[in-house]
DNA sequence: CAGCAGGGGGCGC
DNA sequence: CGCCCCCTGCTGT
């Protein structure tokens, strides 16, 4: 604190330090989290800002996509490789076993890393010397510097006007990777009420061009497309421009399988899914999400049919049960979630937190995802909302619900279910199968639970 | 009230 | 892990 013609400079002694921790804070608590990234099914609900300030590959991406709160899905990152990256990013320090070394630092390569993978811009103060390859687990605790610059670049630039980093050479945006124009927008034309339509963005993949929607121009420009395969969903704000924003909207897929495809096949029942479509359908993107996590086969099989255009309210769906569901759990009051929770007024998200929430047990409470936990016996906790069971396989049925894997398809309609005795119940739609007759009277029902209730008629 | 979809748990292999 | 059941929620008539 100098005085210089009356004026006072007051300077904050551990502003850095106290930055650096409350962002940590932040990302624990998942409070005003804008992007989830995903991969081998794992969400992260992370800022932007960080994820931006770090890399100039989530910079493009998050400059290109101007949805409110984007879903990053990173196919060929594992998720260990994923916690640490963060883990480096918002600390400034990460500890790698020297075996996973090499696969986390092609894991940085293709995120283009700061401090990692990216030579990090010498700070006003420090030169880069480690920089290309600073780590080691042991480098990394030495050399926290490079991330610490970076942190305290987006820090300090607000204080000091310096300027986030600056994307230099933005490889090609790689975020954009548009899908193919194909037919896709009509999925705009979906619920309005929702504030985002879920943009499915493939990211350019360099090895394998392949992919389904990615579109042409930018797969041959990409060549430093860092992810391989990635797929960006987004939410894209309602009423606002987004998805027409400049090119996204052409690159943008609106979930094709959307409307009917997912929800039940299109066609013939049809007729009772509208509003479900309206107010939010889920599906489309949970199943994008899957796929792109799992592998195209599914996707194929959707975004082919294309007709559907529902668009995606996956994101919705997903932020709702993921990014929301999971802080109450954790932290305590929904209220102070961001913005973007919905209203979970879906009869999924009603009934899983009704059901869902009963059988918790064990919650994290550091508001950090918990895979499983161990008490007396061993809980698996869904790392996506509060839902915890003992049975490993009741988890895996599960997290279907969010990833909105449906791999059991209906052999005569695109309806797809998530189990298979739900599908065994669906197709006597078809068939006509009724196997559940009333005693009391001629009634026939396809379904147990039919019966049961045609049962209490005869009760009154 | 009927029909349908979906989630979670129980049970057996 | 698969199968099945129970239960619930939503929608249409």
């Amino acid at each position: 604190m100098m005085a210089s013609d009356g004026m006072l400079s007051l300077s904050w002694n551990n502003h850095k330090a106290t930055f650096c921790h409350i962002l940590s804070t932040l990302r624990e608590k998942e409070r005003y989290t804008d992007v989830t990234l995903a991969c081998e099914g794992k969400f992260y609900p992370v800022h932007k800002l960080v994820l931006s300030t770090c890399s100039e590959y989530f910079e493009k991406m998050f400059e290109h996509t101007p949805c409110k709160h984007p879903v990053v899905v990173l196919k060929d990152i594992k998720c260990a490789d994923m916690e640490a990256l963060l883990s480096y990013m918002y600390d400034g320090v990460v500890s790698v076993l020297q075996q996973d070394l090499a696969r986390l630092i092609k894991a940085a390569e293709l995120l283009q890393i700061k401090g990692l993978a990216v030579p990090d811009e010498p700070p006003l103060k420090e030169l880069s010397k480690k920089n290309a390859y600073p780590w080691s687990s042991r480098d990394d605790r030495s050399s926290p510097h490079p991330k610490r610059r970076r942190r305290e670049d987006m820090m300090t630039s607000t204080s000091q006007g310096s300027s986030l980093p600056p994307p230099e050479s933005p490889p090609s945006s790689p975020q954009h990777h548009q899908e193919s124009n194909q037919s896709w927008d009509h999925s705009k034309s979906h619920s309005q009420d929702q504030r985002e339509d879920g943009v499915d963005q493939r990211v350019g993949d360099p090895v394998e061009p392949a992919v389904e929607f990615s579109s042409p121009k930018q797969e041959a420009s990409h060549n430093q497309e860092p992810v391989d395969e990635s797929l960006v969903k987004e939410e894209v704000i309602e009423g606002s421009e987004d998805n027409q924003g400049e090119g996204m909207d052409s690159r943008i897929e609106y979930g094709g399988m959307g409307g009917g495809d997912s929800n039940t096949g299109g066609e013939e029942q049809g007729s009772k899914f509208p509003h479900q479509l309206d107010t939010k359908h889920p599906q489309p993107l949970h199943e994008a999400v899957v796929e792109a996590l799992a592998g195209p086969s599914g996707m194929q099989g959707w975004l082919g049919t294309g007709e559907l255009g529902g668009g995606f309210s996956m994101l919705e769906g997903y932020s709702e049960d993921g990014n929301q569901e999971v802080h109450p759990a954790s932290t305590g009051p929904h209220g102070t979630q961001q913005s973007h929770q919905m209203v979970g007024l879906n009869g999924d998200g009603s009934r899983n937190m009704k059901r869902g929430a009963v059988g918790k047990v064990a919650l994290n409470k550091d508001g950090t995802r918990i895979r499983g936990r161990e008490a007396v016996v061993t809980i698996h906790q869904c790392p996506f909302c509060s839902y915890s069971t003992v049975r490993k396989h009741g988890l895996t049925k599960h997290i279907r619900r969010h990833t909105g894997e449906k791999p059991f398809t209906c052999p005569h309609c695109p309806y797809r279910s998530s189990t298979k005795y739900a599908m065994s119940n669906h197709v006597r739609i078809h068939t006509g199968e009724k196997p559940y007759s009333c005693t009391l009277c001629p009634y026939r029902g396809a379904q147990r639970a039919a019966l049961i209730n045609h049962l209490l008629t005869h009760k009154s």
